[in-house]
DNA sequence: TATTGTTATACTCTATAACTATA
DNA sequence: TATAGTTATAGAGTATAACAATA
């Protein structure tokens, strides 16, 4: 941008994307979820089946619908993370007594295994993304961050990467 | 997660992603990416096409493949690109006297307008984003987001996801 | 023989919409 | 007629590797 601005002088935030909070946040979002994605990989699941299980372990026998419903995932793409999830033994599909067409989910006690080797992950990851900072810092960021997801209305647990569709970089 | 883990209790950064540091960032660079994506949307071009634009226009007369190493996009894929920004006339491939296998990349002087533009599409997308926080606190977000870019050897204008494959969720 | 740019192929992921079985 | 779940199809985007021209 040096010589291309015809001799506007640069102000903080669009004198380049060094600076730029926008852009900041693209590429550790991008970084930070490559990692964490890495991480999850030697279990054989991806960050996403991760948020799943955890919305199923949150409330057993939902159907698969209104625990898409609460992630923001369509229907047609819900069948295919379950698909995993059981293949990998760590889900299951029950039927509904009430309702023939409904499958109330349910984790498997290896699922329930999984999912805390999981957080044991998810905390030396959280960990590791930070090592930088003191814990005063580190505080400092993560309330900042919420007062941006808030401004934002961002879901806890919920990734708007599962809404639609893949990264626009 | 809270019935989920044995007894453990949760300490901070392992309490679900609502306090997640990595899935703070996460959601939030996905939805800052986003949106810069639908900013640009009306002038026909994309973040990528952006990044490039800024390379070339800093260093004007690099072949396609000197321009792909630095933004980390492998050769195959930088052709498309030149392609489109050509189609669009804010490129041109010229040629180079000294190597007639390589094609020097210029800005026409509509790409320059348009990068301008863009310039200032970037401004406001940027003032937007932290419109909920005062000065001080962007200031103090942007300077420790710049320490984790710093610990994760991130290269300023050059965005990880380029490189590589689409965005793990 | 190596390198620049290009293209062809196969692969992955997704949305869309059709389909079934129940309600 | 509407809904839960499923599947088939087509489309977009990518990596890989082959290719032509030039060095």
């Amino acid at each position: 941008m040096e010589d291309v601005k015809s001799g506007a002088k640069p102000q903080r935030g669009d004198d380049g994307p060094q600076s730029s909070l926008g852009f900041l946040l693209s590429q550790l979002g991008f970084v930070s979820s490559r990692r964490w994605h890495q991480t999850l990989a030697p279990l054989g699941i991806e960050p996403r089946h991760f948020l799943l299980l955890r919305f199923v372990a949150r409330s057993e026998g939902q159907s698969q619908q209104s625990i898409g419903q609460m992630l923001h995932i369509p229907p047609s793409r819900i069948v295919a993370l379950v698909d995993q999830l059981e293949e990998r033994g760590l889900l299951e599909r029950r039927a509904n007594p009430s309702d023939r067409r409904a499958r109330a989910l349910y984790l498997t006690p290896r699922g329930r295994r999984v999912l805390d080797k999981v957080w044991k992950l998810a905390m030396s990851h959280e960990q590791r993304l930070g090592s930088s900072l003191t814990p005063e810092e580190r505080e400092q960021l993560i309330t900042l961050l919420q007062k941006l997801a808030a401004e934002e209305k961002l879901v806890p647990g919920v990734h708007p990467g599962l809404t639609s569709a893949p990264w626009p970089s």
